[in-house]
RNA sequence: GUCGUUAUAGCUCAGCUGGAUAGAGCGACCGCCUCCUAAGCGGUAGGUCGGAGGUUCAAAUCCUCUUAGCGACGCCA
């Protein structure tokens, strides 16, 4: 279904056209003034140049055009040459009508060209608990993968786990001193190792800080880690065996967590995973004349005429011969390659890394373990810090565990719920909380631009005023809430329709409703969840006006009131969308 | 040093890719519950859009210079 914006966007071109104007001036706008308009096209300002006659002159020829067309309430030129229009009424309430009869989309108009886009977002590392780190590239890399996917598009998410180098030889040779006996650690034994892993994952989450610990003290102790992660990634049987151990009992872990917050992946595909893609890698860069020596290490040059920066080449074999990031970074991108054929590769880290990833891409391009039509495209998200501005820490100093903050906001939550809600019984309180946490979380990250660092306001976020994910619950509860008592009441929207809008702030509701295909377009085309956030607030401030001013289930005449419950339903029901598309729910009450 | 990035109300952030009087929320102040959830709604106060030039009929937005913060800059990830 195509956008009012359009259809105002054809009328308004045909008019530029027949009064003799190039089409092109004919670009129509959300009015900056609703005071005035609700759309506005600002042409004849710039045509009138090339046409030197007055701004305004041309503006009136072609309102004069426009000006009885059945969409439009006012069409109208005001000095120095906007064209200003209102929508009629009844032209919006069948539009909204339409909108409401595709129950699904809501009359978005998804994509007629589904693309293959893979997402790499999460990177937690196995055997470490999640901290606050990785909050963020678990947020919006979900956020843009459900955007994706409402779009029409085939989105792969892929966890990509850290889950090799020296962390590994740090664990097995801790758990060695730990438990010599385990016959991973004896080279002669050839049978079959035991199914069990022999550590649990809060053992496992001590024993790797415990043994990095010891490494920064002992050398002789690191030396063994490294000794061990040399005999791991050349093949040795036990230590092979123990690192599936690892891998099933954090990543079993990482599951829960990561489902605690509304985030699922497709992949759970590891660093480890594209290790074996790595020497044929390598062998081919360096037959086909990519990769040369330079300072002892193995290099692709990644220089291009136009930049305005030295960009140093992409190290693809440090000069010990062993491969680091981009190597692993590299090869990863040969496997999605070769078994998923994606038409985009999206990367949701740490904006930090910019430079690494432009190194690896061109590289990529380069080497053609990608076509020129593949977009790799990195989308770097910023800190989250705390009150003072820098990196999030917990009152001790240390790093926050991602299971510790998000218990404290539910704690905080379950406070204000039972405060606020008193007939409501405690365990229906308690998971209130967690979703009404979980928005209060996800919105307060979302609701920014990726890519600027923002500030972690524990006490903002869950004071949940304003422009804030509970905000946005208590709109869609209060429509809930209604819904629920007009059924009760006997009431059936069966038969009804959304009827021309009665007042400013039922027209200015409907208008809202009307921009969803828009919004959720230039979110998903611009990767920006903060625009859906800007939307879904707008939306919800436009319906709590609307309700502030409308007495619906006190309403007599029964069609206006049928009507009126169609479109509150359809602002409850695209408000859902865009929270799932957030990655969060609403609860029945709160 | 080079390159990038950020700078908008006391605080936290928007600003639809050049348009009319720069917008929200919080905080402050003032109103609104015999009425569908007041976690709400309405209003007042608060700005030289870091600074200086330039392009344009029109600049927070584009260009140049400049100041401050942050970040990246071959064997970490």
């Amino acid at each position: 279904m195509k956008k009012i914006i359009d259809f105002i966007d054809e009328e308004t071109a045909a008019a530029f056209a027949s009064c003799g104007y190039d089409a092109k001036y004919a670009k129509t706008t959300l009015s900056n003034r609703p005071d005035l308009c609700e759309y506005q096209c600002n042409g004849a300002l710039a045509a009138a140049k090339e046409y030197k006659k007055a701004p305004i002159q041309i503006a009136e020829e072609v309102a004069e055009k426009l000006s009885n067309h059945p969409m439009f309430s006012m069409a109208e030129a005001v000095r120095p040459g906007f064209l200003n229009f209102r929508i009629s009424e009844a032209y919006l309430a069948d539009y909204l009508e339409k909108m409401r009869q595709d129950t699904k989309y809501f009359g978005l108009e998804r994509t007629k060209e589904p693309r293959r886009i893979m997402i790499d977002y999460g990177g937690p590392n196995v055997a470490k608990p999640l901290h606050i780190g990785h909050l963020r590239s678990a947020i919006i890399g979900e956020s843009i993968k459900r955007i994706g996917r409402l779009m029409g598009h085939e989105m792969i998410g892929d966890v990509h786990l850290g889950d090799w180098g020296l962390q590994m030889g740090l664990i097995i040779t801790e758990l060695k001193e730990r438990k010599p006996d385990l016959p991973y650690f004896d080279e002669n034994y050839s049978g079959e190792y035991p199914l069990d892993a022999p550590f649990t994952i809060s053992e496992l989450e001590e024993i790797y800080p415990s043994a990095s610990a010891k490494s920064k003290e002992d050398t002789a102790y690191k030396d063994l880690a490294m000794q061990a992660t040399f005999e791991l990634q050349n093949g040795r049987r036990g230590y092979q065996a123990l690192l599936s151990h690892i891998l099933n009992v954090s990543v079993t872990d990482l599951k829960r967590n990561y489902a605690n917050l509304n985030v699922t992946f497709d992949l759970w595909k590891g660093e480890s995973d594209a290790q074996p893609y790595i020497p044929d890698m390598v062998q081919k860069m360096k037959d086909e004349g990519y990769a040369y020596i330079s300072e002892g290490a193995l290099v692709v040059d990644v220089k291009e005429d136009t930049d305005t920066k030295e960009i140093p080449p992409c190290m693809i074999l440090k000069s010990d011969g062993a491969s680091l990031y981009n190597t692993t970074d590299l090869a990863t991108i040969v496997w999605r390659m070769q078994d998923y054929n994606p038409d985009e590769i999206i990367y949701v880290v740490d904006k930090r890394q910019e430079l690494y990833f432009t190194q690896v891409f061109r590289c990529a391009k380069k080497t053609k373990l990608v076509g020129e039509d593949t977009i790799l495209k990195f989308h770097g998200f910023g800190t989250m810090n705390g009150k003072d501005g820098k990196p999030f820490k917990t009152r001790e100093g240390g790093v926050m565990r991602l299971e510790h903050l998000v218990d404290e906001i539910n704690e905080e939550m379950y406070q204000k719920i039972i405060n606020n809600q008193t007939q409501m019984k405690d365990d229906e309180a308690r998971k209130t909380a967690q979703i009404v946490a979980l928005s209060a979380i996800k919105y307060g990250d979302l609701s920014n631009q990726a890519a600027k660092d923002y500030i972690f306001d524990i006490e903002r976020f869950t004071s949940f005023e304003g422009n804030t994910g509970p905000y946005i619950l208590y709109t869609i509860v209060r429509i809930k809430s209604i819904l629920t008592k007009y059924k009760e009441l006997g009431g059936s929207k069966d038969d009804a329709k959304i009827l021309p809008a009665k007042s400013e702030s039922e027209k200015s509701l409907m208008l809202e409703l009307s921009r969803f295909g828009a919004a959720m377009e230039s979110a998903f085309a611009e990767t920006a969840p903060h625009k859906v956030c800007a939307y879904i607030y707008a939306l919800s401030n436009a319906l709590n006006h609307f309700y502030h001013e409308t007495k619906i289930l006190a309403e007599e005449d029964k069609a206006v009131q049928a009507g009126y419950i169609c479109l509150l339903d359809l602002t409850k029901t695209i408000l859902e969308t865009c929270i799932d598309v957030l990655g969060f729910q609403a609860p029945e009450r709160m």
